[in-house]
RNA sequence: GGAGUGGUAGCUCAGUUGGUUAGAGCACCGGCCUGUCACGCCGGGGGUCGCGGGUUCGAGUCCCGUUCACUCCGCCA
């Protein structure tokens, strides 16, 4: 057994006899001397052999990249001049007084390096345990496994339990698409991977748990992106007797106190709230990047008579916005080229154009100092609001968005974001915020009904119900009692007060057009549990994937995730899914019918 | 479902207007080398240009289809 880690060996332990287990990170072979630098998970030794030891030098010529050893030797400090300051263990070196090799390697697929260029991503998830080896995938896990163990004291030492939830559960409407298993037992039923441990922590409220926790893998079967994977982990909270101000205080602190003990960082204290509806007119989004400093400017109210049917339209719509994006500097920042680039850019959410303003030299010259194409539309007055609204100054650039709100709540939101990163004028510092005052509902268009903003079991705000418990007034204003904890523009957590009372849980059910009868069906366990003796209960779950991958400044939660699915949904590294045996499908009850002509994948191309 | 980018040696890439035998670096193999640390020097092997079709005297290069990976829109209570 190794008596020290490759990577914790340093001057404190010269003279030592030490034994290393590892892998051979690289060979240097001086045919009088060889040094091998030796890894494992805690970082590289050298070790050093000599023709004198016969034996073990003729073992050593024979080593190749990668090879598993198993080493004793003696630590010595290098000889003067040979220290290498590139390495924690630089300073020390292993004289080898004993070497097996425990395994032979063949030449691996891709390099390990950290000086080489990135490797394509398909070839890392196909060899994963080889991509595993490089030191920045070893301290992501490192780091998650950290993050974990920390989140886990902290919960505990606030009297949460652990208490682990079905995987096997029921299918659900609403909410995403579901995985399906299906059942040997009743053939033709199925069970559902579950989307999130929801209705099982509010039973556990019920079940006077009080303070529950679980780090937990949920499934949803939706398309992926750079930070969605089909299965992902949730820190999944839930608490009776607290309100939202309890929550958020609690998870706040826990967030806190993490990024001190794995950072070192010192988050703001408390964290700024802002309500849907401002981070929605300020920053066109509900979970705003606080580290870009441009906002959105309303200025619907100087377009309504504008001779321009592009603004005059969306000011005359109770749906419409009409808002500026000013640029600091940017008339020397933006090339007329990517400007029009960024109007292509808008055009993926919706936006039919980008008009822009160049306010080359207003001081002096007045309107005649401004450079556009839209500038003969805007009368005088039109114009002085929006110089005087948006606080512009000589050499700035604005840009506008009119259209339905939710576009340019969209388009302008994303194209903040991405000027932001463009320009590099993202402040280097950590932004957290809470959302609070969500929506209680919001009109689908295609299924032409509400749906539930959060989910249909979060509360209405106390002054949307009577003292009955009966919902009042206009659905489109209600408030409801979630909140989202949002860090750099990243939707880290959300949670809510929920629905304890059988009769409104009922009334919003029916809200959202679900049947009495699809209720019973599909909720009747919930319905019934609420009748008996339900406390007032709420939590909230952070997407563990993100927030490690923020903490470690990567770019995708594929890269802190030890096994990641592609944006298909496929493991490349197993091949799954796969074709499975006929006899097993005949066991479900169950037959395969394709609607296209593709029955095998072709693994390899 | 849609838009975009890419796929050439094990890896990362170059490849001109369509024209001789498809190149480089790293890796690999053989030889040399006693203080290197991305060691160095000499030599060598390695290619279904993702796949299928088309245009052409001739296709890595042009066209069509398809597939895989990535980014994004839709989707994701």
């Amino acid at each position: 057994m190794r008596s020290h880690y490759c990577g914790q060996l340093n001057a404190s332990h010269i003279g030592q006899t030490v034994e290393l287990n590892g892998w051979v990170h690289h060979r240097r072979d001086h045919g009088g001397v060889i040094f091998i630098d030796l890894r494992d998970r805690e970082g590289l030794a050298q070790i050093v052999l000599v023709p004198e030891t016969t034996e073990i030098f003729k073992l050593a010529e024979q080593v190749r990249n990668e090879y598993v050893l198993r080493i004793n030797g003696a630590v010595r400090r290098r000889p003067e001049g040979t220290e290498n300051p590139e390495l924690p263990s630089g300073a020390i070196e292993i004289l080898v007084s004993n070497l097996e090799i425990l395994n032979r390697s063949d030449p691996i697929p891709l390099p390990l390096d950290e000086h080489t260029q990135k490797i394509s991503e398909d070839v890392r998830l196909r060899y994963r345990y080889l991509d595993l080896r490089r030191t920045e995938m070893q301290n992501h896990l490192i780091t998650r496994a950290n993050i974990v163990q920390f989140l886990r004291r902290f919960l505990d030492d606030k009297g949460f339990l652990d208490i682990e939830t079905p995987m096997l559960t029921k299918s659900t409407p609403e909410g995403a698409r579901d995985y399906l298993v299906p059942s040997r037992t009743h053939l033709g039923q199925f069970f559902a991977l579950p989307q999130s441990p929801q209705l099982f922590k509010q039973l556990l409220m019920i079940a006077g748990m009080d303070r529950y926790y679980q780090i937990v893998r949920c499934f949803r079967d939706e398309d992926l992106r750079a930070d969605r994977q089909p299965e992902f982990t949730q820190l999944d909270v839930e608490t009776s007797f607290m309100d939202e101000q309890d929550i958020t205080n609690l998870m706040e602190t826990m967030i806190r106190q993490l990024f001190m003990a794995i950072l070192g960082i010192e988050l703001p204290n408390p964290f700024p709230r802002l309500t849907y509806a401002e981070a929605m007119q300020r920053f066109g989004s509900d979970r705003p990047d606080l580290r870009i400093a441009l906002e959105l400017v309303d200025i619907k109210d100087l377009m309504v008579e504008v001779k321009f049917k592009v603004f005059s339209t969306p000011a005359n719509d109770p749906k419409g916005r009409v808002v500026v994006l000013r640029l600091p500097q940017g008339n020397s920042l933006l090339s007329r080229k990517e400007i029009d680039d960024y109007t292509k850019f808008v055009g993926i959410y919706g936006a039919k154009g980008l008009a822009y303003i160049k306010i080359n030299a207003w001081n002096s010259k007045g309107r005649d100092g401004l450079q556009s194409p839209i500038l003969k539309f805007l009368p005088d007055t039109a114009i002085e609001g929006i110089m005087q609204r948006t606080g512009a100054e000589d050499g700035d650039l604005l840009f506008f968005g009119a259209d339905q709100a939710s576009i340019v709540n969209e388009a302008m939101g994303a194209l903040r974001v991405r000027l932001g990163q463009d320009l590099k004028l993202l402040k280097d510092q950590w932004c957290p915020l809470w959302v609070v005052d969500f929506p209680m509902f919001e009109w689908d268009k295609s299924a032409h009904r509400w749906s539930a903003l959060h989910h249909p079991f979060t509360a209405p705000k106390l002054e949307n119900t009577d003292s009955h418990g009966k919902l009042l007034g206009d659905l489109s204003n209600m408030l409801s009692r979630a909140y989202d904890l949002v860090l750099n523009g990243s939707e880290i957590g959300g949670g809510s007060i929920r629905i304890h009372q059988e009769e409104l849980q009922r009334q919003v059910f029916n809200l959202l057009g679900i049947s009495e009868s699809e209720a019973e069906e599909k909720f009747g366990f919930l319905l019934q549990a609420l009748k008996y003796g339900c406390p007032p209960h709420g939590g909230i779950a952070f997407g563990l994937d993100r927030l490690v991958m923020l903490m470690t400044h990567s770019t995708s939660i594929r890269d802190v995730i030890a096994f990641p699915k592609t944006q298909t949904a496929a493991c490349l590294l197993t091949s799954a899914p796969s074709a499975v045996n006929p006899k097993q499908l005949e066991e479900l009850g169950l037959r395969v019918h394709l609607r296209t002509t593709t029955t095998t994948k072709s693994l390899s191309n």
